[in-house]
DNA sequence: CACCTCTATGTTAACGAAAACATCTATCTG
DNA sequence: CAGATAGATGTTTTCGTTAACATAGAGGTG
C-alpha cells in the first residue's frame, strides 16, 4: 500500500515532484527523475486508482447489466462489448439481474453512486418509464429493445424484416403452407418474428390459416411440442418457420426420431443461428443477428456519450439469411 | 451530482450531521433527521462510492478474469460466482482475455491499483510463478487450474477419477474394445481425461491399443475427423471416449450420417455435460462437472479471505457421471 | 450544587492523488 | 544589467466521505 508521500519522503522530495514522474508531465530533472524512478521501482508503488477516479470524477468503469449470462446470446453481445471498451482503458462491471426487474434496478441504481461513467442495459426488463429516470442521471445505452421515449438512447434492431424474408425464402422455395413454431407472446422481438410471418404470407396473397400457427415457450421442448401438435393434423405444412433456433432444433430432432427426414419430408427455418444450429444435420436454414456487433456499437456509443471526440466506426446492423440444408426446393 | 455538503448548507447543519442521517448512525434528533431526509430527496441526493472506498480502502469489487466469455462452461462459472457476490454485497468487474498471456496479465496487474479488492481467475494461462507475484499483492484465487505453489489458494478438480469412472462404465457394459477421442494433449485437464482412461484400461487388465487413441483439437470437427479416423481401420472399438461433448457430438453425427446408429451400432460416452448433449438423439451419457458450484465456492472463498468470519458452506465438488441414452450394454 | 451522562451537533484530519498556484535559480534578451 | 523566461521544485487546496475528537445543553445522581 506505498502512496505518493512514502515516494517522497524515502526520495527526500515532495508528492508533487513524485506524481510528476509517475504521470510524466511538467519538468523533473532528469538526475532526480531516476532516483524516483528507482524507489518506485524499490518499494513497487502503484497508483490508486480509487484516488484518482475521485478526484477526476471519473472512474474508467461501465456498467453493464445482462437478464442472463449463461445465455450464449448475451455472452456474445457482452464480450462485443467489452473488447472495444477495453481497447478504450474503460473497464467493464458486470452484472446479472436473473431477467427480474427488482434485481435489474437494484444494480442499475447502483450505477448512481458514481462508480461508474456509464449503463448499458441488454434487452431490459424494466418498464419503460424506467429508462427515463435512468437516462436522466447516469449516461444510458438499452440495447437490444425497442425504445419510444426521444430521451433514451438505444440500439434496436427490429426482428420483422428478417423474418419475412425468412418466410419469402420458404415462399421462394415453393411453399406454400407453412407453419408457424411462434415461441412466447410477450417477447417483442418474438412477436417481430410473427409479425415477419404474417407480412410475408400477405405480400404472397397466402392465408393466414390459425391452425398453422402454433405458440408455446421458448425452448428445445416447446419445439418438440410443436411437432407433436403439427402431426395430428391431417393438412400438415410443408415448411415451418421457428422464431428461434432452439425450438426449430426441438421440431427437427423429434419429426426424425418419428421417421420423417429434413428436408426432403419438411422444410425448417428457425432464427437466431444459434452455435448447434450450424451443427445438426442437416444444418439449419436460420437468420443470423449480429450479437457481436450490437455488443461493439453499444461501447462505441458509450464512448461516444463520455466523450464526444469519439469515432463511431459504421456498423450495419441487419439480420442476415443464413442458407443452409434444412430447406428443400419443392417448385 | 449533489453531495453532503450541499445537502448540509440547504439544511442548515453541518455535514457531519447529514452524514449521520445517510449513515443511519450516532444521535441525530428526530426533527433535524425528518429535515435533512427531505432535503436529500429534494435534491436526489447518492453518497459516492468513490469517496467511500477511498475512506476505507475498499472498493467491494472483485475482478474477475476468464480466457472466453462466449464459451458456456466459463459463463456457468461466473454466474455462480457473481450471484454469490452480489449476495453479500460486492460487484463482479468482468474481463475477458480472449486466452492471451499478456491480455491476462495487463488485466490482472489493474488489480493493484487497488481498484478491486480481490481477484479470481478462471483457468488461467500464465506460468504458475505469475501467481505467486499477484497472490503477494492482492487476494487471489485460482479456479480450474492446477497449482503447485502452497501460496496461491486455488479451486481444482482432478478430471482423472471420474473420466476413469466413465470409462469402467463402458467395461461394465461388456465393451473391452474402447477408443479414446482424445483431444489436444498440451492442455492438463484433457491429459488428466486421458489417463483416467488408461487407468481404468488398466485396472481392468485390458492392453492399452495405440491404435485406439486419437488426439485432435477441441471441437465439434475433431468429433468428425474421429469417426473418419476410427472407421478406416479393420478391428474397431465397439465403443468410444471422448474427453470432451462437444467432440462426442461431432462423432455421433459423423456416425449416423455414415447410416451407423447409437447405440446399437456404437457407444458413446463424453465429458462436460453441454446444454446440447442432452438434446441430441440419442441424448449423450456423459460426465458433469459442477461449474456453478465451482463458481460459486470460489466466490465464498474470496469472500472468506476479504473477512475471516464469512462462513464458507458445504461444497461436494465432484463430476458426477450422467447416464443417458448413448450406451449399450453387450455382454 | 458539583459532577456525570446522555443527547445533539460541530470541527479537524485523513484517505491518495493532482490541479492550481507559488517560489526560486539559472539563463537569455534587448 | 533590468526584466523576461524556462526549468525545477514546493505548498495549498480539492475531490466527498467519515473516523476521531471537541463542544455544549439537558437531565439525573449523590
Amino acid at each position: 500500500m506505498t502512496t505518493l508521500k512514502e515516494i517522497a519522503k524515502r526520495a527526500n522530495v515532495s508528492v508533487m515532484t513524485v506524481s510528476r514522474v509517475v504521470k510524466n508531465s511538467g519538468y523533473v530533472n532528469a538526475e532526480t527523475r531516476k532516483l524516483i524512478e528507482a524507489v518506485i521501482k524499490e518499494l513497487d508503488y502503484r497508483p490508486n486508482e480509487i484516488a484518482r477516479s475521485l478526484h477526476r470524477s471519473s472512474t474508467k468503469n461501465i456498467l453493464l447489466i445482462v437478464p442472463d449470462i449463461e445465455n450464449p446470446f448475451f455472452a456474445e453481445m457482452i464480450k462485443g462489448t467489452t473488447t472495444v471498451l477495453r481497447q478504450h482503458g474503460y473497464q467493464s462491471i458486470f452484472a446479472d439481474s436473473d431477467g427480474e426487474i427488482g434485481n435489474e434496478k437494484e444494480i442499475a441504481e447502483r450505477a448512481l453512486s458514481r462508480i461508474v461513467d456509464g449503463v448499458i442495459l441488454y434487452c431490459p426488463r424494466a418498464e419503460s418509464a424506467y429508462f427515463d429516470f435512468l437516462s436522466a442521471r447516469v449516461p444510458l445505452l438499452v440495447v437490444d429493445r425497442r425504445i419510444t421515449s426521444h430521451a433514451v438512447d438505444h440500439i434496436y434492431i427490429d426482428n420483422k424484416p428478417s423474418a419475412e424474408a425468412a418466410v419469402d425464402y420458404l415462399i421462394a422455395n415453393g411453399h406454400r403452407d407453412i407453419g408457424l413454431i411462434g415461441g412466447p407472446q410477450n417477447v417483442l422481438a418474438n412477436l417481430r418474428r410473427k409479425s415477419g410471418y404474417l407480412a410475408s404470407l400477405k405480400a404472397h396473397g397466402i392465408p393466414v390459416n390459425d391452425q398453422f400457427m402454433f405458440f408455446c415457450g421458448f425452448e428445445f421442448e416447446d419445439g418438440v411440442s410443436a411437432f407433436e401438435y403439427f402431426s395430428q393434423m391431417e393438412h400438415r405444412p410443408t415448411a415451418y418457420f421457428a422464431t428461434n433456433d432452439l425450438m426449430a432444433l426441438g421440431f427437427i430432432q423429434q419429426a426424425q426420431e418419428k421417421g420423417l427426414a429434413i428436408p426432403s419430408d419438411i422444410s425448417v427455418v428457425g432464427f437466431d443461428n444459434i452455435a448447434m444450429s450450424r451443427l445438426i444435420s442437416p444444418a439449419l436454414t436460420t437468420v443470423d443477428n449480429p450479437r457481436h456487433d450490437m455488443g461493439a456499437l453499444a461501447a462505441f456509443r458509450m464512448l461516444k456519450k463520455l466523450d464526444p471526440t469519439v469515432e463511431v466506426p459504421q456498423f450495419s446492423l441487419t439480420n442476415r439469411m443464413v442458407i443452409r440444408g434444412s430447406v428443400r426446393n419443392i417448385t
